[in-house]
DNA sequence: CCTGTTCTATACGATGCCGTACAGACCAGC
DNA sequence: GCTGGTCTGTACGGCATCGTATAGAACAGG
């Protein structure tokens, strides 16, 4: 068996990077083929077609994608707040470095709006993520709505940190989201 | 002169209809002239090109969807937590109604991750909205830091709520939105 | 009724991408 | 070196859409 030159791993990665910048209209096999340096010639001898590679593109993205924050958070241990503290930054530094992490989430969220079957995924990873933020703020919120209210407040600042567009006069972003995270751990 | 049969406006509505519904990607023009029930013969007598359009359809959302919360919200008076009250009631609402707005909405807003000319539009409507909203906190948050966070808040949930597709138990997410507005006008 | 303008239908070539077919290049194991 | 399977390049037909060209239909005004 000779090795793979162009693996169905590097398809994969590929189309994710096309999703997350363009997405799901944004992948195309022979452009992709073409980043890969390649001709589509090997394509079909991993996927069937188009909506296969699809489809798992968004297998990957639940599988890996979903957990990899709240490991990152629950990896460095401590109470509630300092998870929920380690998240806050965690996110507002999203921004900056894996910005295909974040363009991800979004072009996906944007493809659910279209697709019920993406819209489906989506709700299983939101939900448990939203399991995840409920079990935190259930650690110092007593009031169930009161934990209800802030993570839906919590959740909605991840996205809306990088939906919205606007100034905040003479604050940074970065420093309006550390009044938003003291004042959703108060 | 002839009555137009398809006057340019017809084309800017179903344009702005195939927008919401799919992203830019979806503004073909042969498909627009098929649901309008005519052939593209007369589209270039309007529109010097596709992107043309798209740069009409971004005008017209700019001019008009713009304002039309702000207005809205506006028209009845009060003061200023009626106001805010009034904008998340209409918010809540625009889920079930007007799919069209905000499903427009969010399709410039992912388009905009994309495109720089169509991000500093973005820029520009969200600035906007967002001076509306630092107006109206402002009446009743004396701290200038406490009114950014609540605008950032507000900001985001709306967003928020068409994007992110978590459940939250034994609430609807329309109760949730109605205990998130008691908070943030606290 | 003409007439001229405006809108529309149709036909055309060009482009980009899909999915298939097949021949040749590549490499492990014998 | 052969051999055989795997991966790749190339070529093909098909489809959707773009933008252009052009001729005919529809209508307001004379």
């Amino acid at each position: 068996m000779a090795n793979a030159r162009t693996p169905r791993g590097r398809w994969v990665e590929e189309g994710l990077r096309a999703l997350a910048a363009g997405g799901p209209e944004a992948v195309r096999i022979e452009p992709l083929a073409q980043s890969l340096g390649v001709t589509k010639g090997g394509f079909y001898g991993y996927f069937r077609n188009r909506d296969a590679l699809l489809t798992e593109l968004l297998d990957t993205w639940e599988r890996e994608v979903t957990e990899s924050v709240i490991e990152a958070v629950e990896r460095d241990g401590g109470d509630a707040r300092s998870k929920l503290d380690r998240l806050f930054t965690l996110v507002a530094a999203l921004g900056d470095g894996l910005a295909t992490g974040t363009a991800l989430d979004l072009a996906i969220r944007d493809w659910a709006r279209r697709d019920p079957a993406v819209a489906a995924r989506l709700r299983r990873v939101d939900n448990r993520q939203m399991a995840y933020l409920r079990a935190q703020f259930s650690q110092f919120c007593a009031d169930d709505e009161d934990v209800e209210v802030r993570c839906l407040l919590t959740f909605s600042v991840r996205i809306g940190n990088h939906c919205v567009a606007a100034d905040h006069g003479p604050r940074s972003r970065a420093e309006v989201l550390e009044l938003t995270r003291a004042w959703l751990l108060r």
